[in-house]
DNA sequence: ACTGAACCTGGGCACAGGTTCAGTCTTCGTGCCA
């Protein structure tokens, strides 16, 4: 007990010393005691709360450098810079934009003990050597910041992210601390699992940003929603940000949007670096009035006068949606998260849900680990399969978690020699198949949220597993407010919503919302099917349970009593 | 899964209506060229 609060004062001294900050959270305080404590933990926190901090604090107080692995190089130098302007703390990164010798220097300030923090990206620890030096170095600390990506990029889009684990465990396992924005049961799951954290303790704050009011307007015309989304962005309170699904598309909006004199930019990752940073800057610096953007735009964005987020088609998740509008109102003053939905739209998120690796592919790479008899570098196994770094890595990746090929000390690829290749192959692709499942469900809960009756807050809470108040409106969402505005109650403001366009099945009301029944938010259950799963929200009387194996499925309430289709287990 | 452009067709020379097909988000790092 005396040690535990000796040890806040020792945080609190150091973080009023060193950063200038009066007062820690509590959650804040929670987390660094963890980290100081040496366990492994994962903090889920809106940004803006102070994540980073969660880090920085304990870093000038660990005897080693903290080592931050961070998914843009842009997000680096901010962080860097920013620690460089605190006396006392020494912060550096090694990346591909430095020169050899740059990063050769940061090396050499590494080994001899003056370097506090180092921030790579998850590319940067494919390479030998990098983890070598890292393990001489002996960190104190691992944090993954933007632990998401893991998760969400590391499937497929940038497989390093899946291979931390394995880095972690050779420099020798330091504690790891993950830090996220965002991060429903199942993302968190992964993250846990992909980094080999034990023992993790969780620090999660709340979700709810009350300050965003909810909106969701449907459309059938797609000539209609642009119509819509132009007139709309130009109305709404300045600034604000707009994400398109395309690139194309968001060039469009930008000239509609310029059309009507607006300072509008924008961006996407097709534009040159320098054109994006400017759009960037611009924005951090209020020059303009709106940018419309892909999903490119946004990791690295604290601006706290966003005003409203508009978005043009719908995301492919709810986890990107929560991500994408909690760049609103970051000040806390009023802003509107405002969804065009389509259900059309979800094609080309479904068809992004889809991309796997096939299964000539993995038995390829299956079998050409196989022919060697010992371990292969993963370059000349590049080399002899002819496929790219990426591409190999989310096959091998596969193959890694079915246990039929493991890492080696150095990082070389050998077989377990635990199935033949055939057999490798094919577990290898059921699981490839089972991601593509879960993603398929994701995409199913976003439209679960775009076509619900009831109020969006609840069911966005619900989404990440935080119990919203029963039969209580939230008073700032566009159902919530129908409802409180209809004089026939809610059921019949859900029907006008329905009936202006999307394609929502009328809810059979047999029962009250709040008839009493077992599943409970959290509940774990058993169905024939679908195996194990966890109930995650309740939107009136539907349940949505996400399966382990299944993903994300909504059920009705009075036909799972009727036919006993759940157990509780 | 959906969209839009390009291409194709046909009892008729101008274009409506069809079919096919490519493109659709996110980054780092490395090597090539100027």
């Amino acid at each position: 007990m005396f040690t535990f609060s000796a040890l806040s004062r020792r945080l609190q001294r150091s973080a009023r010393e060193v950063f200038g900050w009066e007062r820690l959270r509590p959650e804040q305080l929670r987390a660094m005691k963890s980290v100081m404590e040496q366990r492994d933990t994962l903090v889920v926190m809106p940004t803006g709360a102070g994540k980073s901090a969660v880090y920085q604090v304990p870093g000038v107080l660990l005897p080693g450098p903290t080592v931050v692995v961070s998914p843009l190089i842009a997000l680096q130098r901010d962080q860097v810079s920013g620690l460089l302007r605190r006396a006392g703390a020494d912060a550096a990164a090694v990346n591909s934009t430095q020169s050899r010798g740059e990063n050769d220097a940061v090396w050499d300030r590494i080994s001899e003990g003056d370097v506090d923090f180092v921030f790579l990206a998850p590319e940067q620890l494919a390479k030998d050597e990098v983890v070598e030096q890292l393990a001489a170095a002996r960190p104190a600390l691992f944090v993954v910041d933007e632990a998401q990506c893991v998760s969400s990029w590391g499937h497929d889009f940038r497989p390093e992210y899946l291979r931390l684990g394995q880095v972690i465990d050779r420099i020798g396992r330091p504690p790891v601390l993950a830090l996220t924005a965002s991060a429903a049961a199942p993302v968190r799951a992964d993250i846990v699992q992909r980094l080999g954290m034990r023992g993790v303790r969780e620090v999660v704050t709340g979700f709810d940003r009350p300050n965003i009011y909810l909106e969701v307007i449907p459309f059938r015309s797609a000539a209609d929603k642009r119509r819509a989304v132009v007139e709309r962005a130009a109305a709404e309170p300045k600034p604000g940000l707009v994400y398109a699904a395309t690139r194309k598309e968001s060039e469009e909006y930008a000239r509609e949007l310029g059309d009507l004199g607006l300072g509008v930019a924008a961006y996407h990752a097709g534009l040159p670096a320098k054109e994006r940073g400017a759009v960037h800057d611009r924005f951090l610096a209020g020059e303009l009035d709106v940018v419309v953007a892909t999903s490119a735009f946004g990791m690295g964005i604290d601006k706290p006068d966003v005003r409203f987020v508009l978005h043009a088609s719908v995301p492919g998740s709810l986890d990107a949606y929560y991500q994408e509008i909690g760049r609103a109102g970051r000040d806390g003053k009023p802003a509107r998260a405002i969804l065009a939905y389509r259900s059309q739209d979800l094609g080309m998120q479904r068809f992004f849900a889809a991309g796997r690796p096939d299964p000539d592919t993995v038995s390829q790479v299956a079998g050409t680990l196989e022919e060697h008899a010992g371990p292969v570098r993963p370059s000349d196994l590049r080399s002899e399969t002819g496929l790219t770094a990426s591409r190999l890595t989310a096959v091998v990746n596969l193959l890694e978690q079915v246990e039929a090929v493991r890492t080696t000390e150095s990082g070389d690829l050998e077989t377990t020699g635990a199935a033949d290749p055939a057999e490798a192959a094919r577990k290898a692709v059921e699981l490839g198949d089972a991601h593509q499942q879960l993603e398929r469900s994701r995409v199913d809960m976003m439209r679960g949220y775009a076509e619900s009756t009831g109020c969006l807050r609840r069911f966005l809470l619900g989404y990440f597993g935080q119990a919203p108040e029963a039969g209580r409106s939230c008073g700032s969402c566009d159902r919530c407010e129908a409802a409180a505005l209809s004089p026939d109650g809610p059921k019949a403001a859900a029907g006008v919503l329905a009936g202006t366009g999307g394609p929502v099945a009328p809810q059979e009301v047999s029962r009250a919302d709040d008839a009493p029944h077992p599943f409970r938010l959290g509940a774990r259950v058993r169905h024939g099917q679908w195996g194990d799963g966890s109930v995650m929200s309740q939107d009136g009387r539907r349940l949505t349970v996400l399966f382990e194996t299944a993903g994300y499925r909504t059920l009705s309430l009075d036909v799972v009593e009727q036919n006993g289709l759940l157990t509780l287990r």
